[in-house]
DNA sequence: CCTACTCTCTGTAGTTCCTACAGGCTCAAG
DNA sequence: CTTGAGCCTGTAGGAACTACAGAGAGTAGG
């Protein structure tokens, strides 16, 4: 991926740090940690960057946004970086973030159904019987109660 | 909220903990820092916990799965417990999480899409040119490359 | 009663993912 | 030539857990 006509390169670290809206310090620790590549430095030793490495960054970013932990980011990666694995070994990768994806979409929508309800419900100065916390007893039904009483009586 | 007819008492924090399916060693946490109470104790320094308990470290558990960070459950147990804040108050709380909420559900269900298509793809010994990278690294559009070069073509 | 096993207690240390600071160097502008 | 912004490195701190160590209690089986 390039841009039209000049390369963008020798992007300095709070360039790149605006450019993205990454912490300045993160991109180091990203380095550090090896999702993000070592860039190639200038004579005095700074650190140059370039599209790569904006595009890299911000898929870092949105991977981590989305709910996946820096492991997962490595093996995303691997992905993207392509080649290295067979489609085989791909498969078994996306399937597994699959999952996980799909899981959290469930559990999201779920969520803002609660916090919609409940900024539709909190309107005006009274203190609210407030939603929330009904919405959020919810996973504690039948069964539950019904395991509670079955290990709860004992030691009296 | 109360069971039936028999009052849940006297669960260890093991119970709690599969009740809950909260770790073990969370509850303790919490109860350190003060966001669950510190329970009754048995004649032999157990800790004794009951219905409350449950119900509290439910809520806290979602709550914390909504993305409240463990401040902003210690506020909304306030609430919950006093009466203290007003509804207006806890809009605002809720609708700024309610942004975020949506705005991950809209990214997951691209990555979710590019990833089922990933999947899809891949079928035997092939290497994919893999569609994450794209589905993640959207975002970085004209301004961004246009910014970059502004601020790209320095140090060189 | 003895043994084994599970669970309890406490304190403390480790993990993940950042985020900030300190102390010193570089570099472009005024 | 000073000033300010930014660079370098290493290291420390913080949030939210998570695990471990070492010792005690409770229960079940032989």
């Amino acid at each position: 991926m390039k841009t039209h006509n000049k390369r963008v390169s020798n992007l300095r670290r709070i360039d790149l740090s605006r450019i993205t809206g990454c912490n300045l310090e993160t991109i180091r620790y990203y380095e550090d940690i090896g999702v993000m590549p070592q860039p190639p430095r200038l004579a005095n030793g700074y650190r140059a960057y370039d599209s790569v490495h904006i595009l890299r960054l911000n898929f870092i970013m949105r991977a981590r946004d989305l709910g996946f932990s820096l492991d997962e980011v490595r093996d995303l990666l691997v992905l993207v970086d392509g080649g290295k694995k067979t489609c085989a070994e791909v498969e078994v990768l996306a399937t597994g973030h699959l999952e996980k994806v799909r899981a959290r979409i469930v559990d999201l929508n779920r969520i803002e159904k609660v916090l919609s309800k409940t900024v539709a419900q909190c309107s005006g100065d009274r203190v609210p019987e407030c939603a929330v916390i009904d919405a959020l007893a919810v996973g504690l039904e039948e069964n539950q109660i019904r395991s509670m009483q079955i290990n709860g009586t004992r030691g009296e």
